[in-house]
RNA sequence: CGGGGCAUGGCGCAGUGGUAGCGCGCUUGUCUGGGGGGCAAGAGGUCGCGAGUUCAAGCCUCGCUGCUCCGACCA
């Protein structure tokens, strides 16, 4: 393509919005431009960005037997009410009417509909596995849309659904698609790990996420030696040794209008260790006490797993006042009313005089112990750095990362509800095993360019690369330079290389930047020397070289094939 | 949902009550031509919206909206 014909207004400052150096990137190499919190238009290298993705996702499918469809946006009420999902789903889902009043969401996966084609197409076991996916635009009400691409309200994703004769199928299934996963992310030069995951809204049996790992990652990721790794919100925090020996010391301490911990501490001059938060949570129209060190941090994904819940949030300052004896900011464990029970994290129950709220406004208890109380027992804290690895029990070391893709085991947790069967060898109907797959595109080009940038722009690998040469006319008002750059153009658009022409009348160094912001991996420069019959071939990275202007095209395609990059 | 910050030309920003500015970008001309040029002349803004205070508001007050960051642990 000739620049001066392509969309693609490049920005010398990053807009004032960007946190992160993949946002800014995509945001200068004029990628994107924002409309709103979440939403984008996607500008011309973005969308051939995305394209060269879709390449690679389309071509590991293949080789995981998959069949792309294309299911509708659109999901009628009646088929997420027949899954459960039009309740589970919450707030993140769109919900709208037609004209005649029926109510739709707008798809933020698709199992429903995958589950239809299994169920339409599939008659026995013969037919099984079947495996479909598709590429499509994904819209999710988020809570809070942030890092440009990464978390917004509309987005590209590749989901698949399988489907299976039994659970160990699915298994079998379940392990060709992590390797799948990890080859896709490695063809797109990307360095990846599986972690152990949450199933979270999906529900099922098992998921794995597959994570990029990044600074600026909105998840934390433990990672151990051996070569485990998990999402920190599922590690498993040790137990202490339960102490329950002492009980009845306790006495009520004046601290006035000091609620939060840390002004607890600080009035009492006491480690938030020898604190006990008592957390009052709503779950499912119930109030819940959960028992936490002042210091820790409680995991609301264990939380909800252990409560078997499907709404958990902190409860409001109404219904505390309306439905128990506490006061916010004052709650505590000891004489505690109207709450349904009192959930205790393992380590408060190897903790000894310690200090809660006494539930009176400006009153703490001191010399808490554990039998003061009646409590149920559990693993509800946030890991911290003490977590060691399942597996061999070494320290884990915690990292950030960007979830790219989530592959999920979801058993019958679909096909039960929806009815999907299959008549089997003994001529008997009976469920599917159903698991699904989930690529998100744009998160995983802002990792690349996240794992793939310098100071001076993005440094695009050859496997994506919109463009994979860029030829640069230095002095555009100098014809013989123009039409030799010209004529090596055409000769590569001949040769099927995906090239860029920048014809611009504009000067050499505004060339050559941008060529190295958009992260072009060749530039072929045709300057003063085509007088000695000569150009220049400078890699986004490597040593530059001058080579006979007849000769460059043979040499460019040689090092692209070298390179994998035809 | 709570808390903070921001809102001035396409982008980045300055402007503490008295003529709306700077850098980049853009247009025209010209000189230039190998890492974001020089000179000259231009275009472009109801200062997010709505009230209020004042002789006078981009600036002060109140309300709203949008964006953004933090936290979603505050108990």
């Amino acid at each position: 393509m000739r620049y001066s014909k392509l969309l693609l207004p490049t920005l010398r400052e990053t807009p004032s919005d960007c946190d992160n150096v993949s946002q800014s990137l995509m945001m200068r190499g004029a990628m994107l431009k924002k409309v709103a919190g979440g939403l984008f238009v996607y500008l011309p290298y973005f969308n051939m960005l995305l394209e060269k993705i879709k390449k690679v996702i389309r071509d590991g499918m293949d080789k995981a037997g998959s069949s792309e469809c294309k299911f509708p946006i659109l999901v009628l009420k009646e088929d997420l009410d027949a899954s459960g999902r039009w309740e589970t789903f919450g707030k993140e889902m769109f919900r709208l009417k037609d004209r005649n009043d029926r109510e739709y969401a707008i798809s933020p996966t698709n199992e429903e509909y995958a589950c239809f084609v299994a169920k339409t197409y599939v008659k026995s076991y013969n037919d099984l596995p079947l495996s479909v996916y598709q590429i499509q635009q994904k819209h999710r009400d988020e809570i809070r849309p942030r890092g440009g691409v990464m978390r917004a309200r509309e987005f590209y994703m590749k989901d698949a659904y399988s489907f299976h004769r039994d659970e160990k199928d699915l298994d079998i299934y379940f392990d060709l698609m992590r390797k799948v996963y990890i080859d896709i992310f490695r063809s797109l030069s990307l360095e990846v790990v599986a972690v152990g995951a949450d199933n979270g809204a999906m529900g099922g049996s098992g998921s794995e996420e597959i994570m990029a790992v990044c600074e600026t990652g909105d998840s934390l990721i433990g990672v151990c030696e051996c070569g485990f790794a998990a999402n920190a919100e599922t590690i498993s925090c040790s137990a202490g040794e339960e102490k329950t020996e002492k009980s009845g010391l306790y006495e009520k301490i004046y601290t006035p209008s000091v609620s939060t911990i840390s002004e607890v501490t600080d009035f009492l001059k006491m480690p938030q260790s020898a604190f006990v938060k008592t957390m009052l949570y709503e779950a499912d129209g119930d109030i819940i006490a959960v028992l936490i060190r002042g210091d820790r941090e409680i995991n609301e994904t264990k939380l909800k797993k252990y409560l078997g819940c499907s709404a958990l949030e902190l409860a409001s300052f109404e219904a505390v006042s309306k439905k128990t004896n506490s006061v916010i900011g004052f709650a505590g464990p000891v004489n505690l009313k109207g709450v349904k029970k009192i959930i205790a994290d393992l380590e408060v129950l190897s903790m000894e005089n310690y200090i809660t709220g006494a539930n009176e406004k400006d009153y703490h208890f001191k010399n808490v112990n554990n039998s003061d109380f009646k409590y149920e027992k559990a693993d509800i804290r946030f890991a911290d750095e003490s977590a060691v690895c399942e597996k061999c029990g070494r320290k884990l070391v915690f990292k950030r990362a960007n979830e790219l893709g989530h592959i999920f085991k979801l058993g019958k947790r679909y096909t039960d509800k929806l009815d999907i069967t299959y008549i089997d060898s003994d001529s008997k109907a009976k469920t599917m095993f159903m698991g699904c797959y989930g690529i998100g595109l744009e998160r995983t080009a802002a990792s690349i360019i996240e794992q793939h940038h310098d100071e001076k722009g993005m440094v695009l690998p050859l496997s994506v690369a919109p463009f994979k040469v860029n030829v640069i006319a230095v002095d555009t008002a100098n014809e013989k330079q123009y039409k030799a750059a010209e004529k090596i153009y055409n000769q590569l658009i001949k040769k099927n290389i995906e090239v860029l022409f920048d014809d611009r009348d504009a000067r050499a160094g505004v060339k050559f930047n941008d060529s190295d912001l958009l992260g072009i991996p060749f530039k072929i420069i045709v300057g003063k020397n085509i007088e000695k019959g000569e150009v220049e071939i400078q890699p986004r990275k490597g040593e530059k070289s001058f080579v006979k202007t007849t000769d460059c095209v043979k040499l460019i395609l040689k090092t692209l094939k070298e390179k994998n990059g035809i």
